[in-house]
DNA sequence: CCGAAGATGGGGTGTCGACCCCATAGGCGC
DNA sequence: GCGCCTATGGGGTCGACACCCCATCTTCGG
């Protein structure tokens, strides 16, 4: 088979007990094994880039760089590692924002001990793994609003988020990125409405489930 | 010697993988054994009732009941249990609150693969642990301020915490709780001062961190 | 080449949050 | 009993935020 016997994987995460929990369970597989380890995305970028990996798993919130920033990097510099995104949170926004960053799946923390080697495997033959539950999720989605939406915030307004979950005022914002206070206003307006959110402390939330800020 | 040879383990984490991770870290110790798992609050309190337990690790943050919420019932109804608190976040405040509510020990999630087993023999033996890294913040802590810190929020402020972080107005959650706005906001105020943070936007973030909801 | 989308910024309005003042009632410790 | 803390609630002020209107300029894709 063209899947090399050994697959060398890198695991990106910044727990050491998950990093373990992970280690443990692809144990059990024989053609993956474990030949580097992160804990922040930039770490986990340079041992993705220094050593050969074939299969990166990254946690989407790490400190220094988010999974997804690690994963639109790697695509670039070394696109023949495949990724796999591992999320806490069973959102399809952050499962479409993880595939149009260069994953080829996404895998939720809770259920990862079950599917994670399928989901590896799957990943290392060039295709996509979304893990069970999504699948339903998508289908209603596609269902009730017309597979109109999946609007993503854009890297601008991903900045003023990540600035505004910080607690900065609008006033330290517009002085940040050097433009005026109704243009911070703006974006805002516009992030809100596009997640559908009533104010600061929701995408307070938002920013952290993303792994834009940690808690 | 007075511990028992095969000390039973509780291991509470909303995560598999950390679940997964501290199980295969205390395979090494031939004195821990494993006989439960929970995925949240009230199935670690079910089971550390209803098993013999001798020691809880409970994750801070998990669905239904916070670590710190199972560590005070523990107390009241198997007060044999020992607990462990299992934390992301190196806070000494966090500490504290822990060790208040009945935990005999506080590991940080990052550090965990460490020094875990050293924690959960001290605690078994009846004796406090603090990681490594917390002593130096509290021997800081208590230079330069007179240990005089510390103030923890009451149960009626923690209340409203928790509804600031769900992104409630003040007028939503002076329904919710029967009060007038004026004492919302009034509280609000105290909080905001006790834990010198500047707005709901800090406030969010440390609801999470303190596992009073999640992201 | 033209339209769509992103980023910029001005105007206004009303509500809510953050920060002061004040008071009273209940409980707990010394 | 006196003080201290908690919880309650009234007054006011000011700025920030949420929600409208409007515009220009660039960039990118069809």
């Amino acid at each position: 088979m063209s899947i090399p016997l050994e697959a060398r994987v890198l695991i990106a995460d910044d727990h050491a007990l998950v990093r373990q929990g992970l280690a443990r369970v692809l144990e059990a597989a024989p053609d993956l094994d474990v030949v580097a380890e992160a804990s922040d995305g930039l770490e986990a970028l340079d041992r993705a880039i220094g050593t050969r990996i074939d299969l990166a798993i990254l946690d989407v919130s790490m400190p220094k760089l988010t999974g997804m920033q690690v994963a639109v990097e790697l695509r670039k510099r070394s696109p023949e590692t495949r990724v796999l995104m591992l999320s806490m949170y069973d959102s399809e926004q952050f499962l479409f924002e993880a595939l149009r960053a260069g994953a080829s799946g996404y895998v939720l923390k809770a259920e990862a001990d079950d599917n994670i080697i399928d989901a590896c495997r799957t990943v290392l033959r060039g295709e996509s793994y979304l893990y069970p539950s999504v699948v339903t999720a998508l289908v209603r989605d596609h269902v009730e609003r017309g597979a109109d939406a999946f609007d993503v915030l854009t890297p601008r307004e991903l900045q003023v988020v990540k600035l505004i979950a910080e607690a900065r005022s609008s006033k330290e914002i517009a002085a940040e990125l050097v433009i005026s206070v109704k243009t911070v206003e703006r974006h805002r307006q516009n992030i809100l409405e596009k997640l559908g959110m009533r104010d600061r402390v929701e995408l307070t939330r938002y920013a952290i489930r993303r792994g834009l800020i940690q808690a």
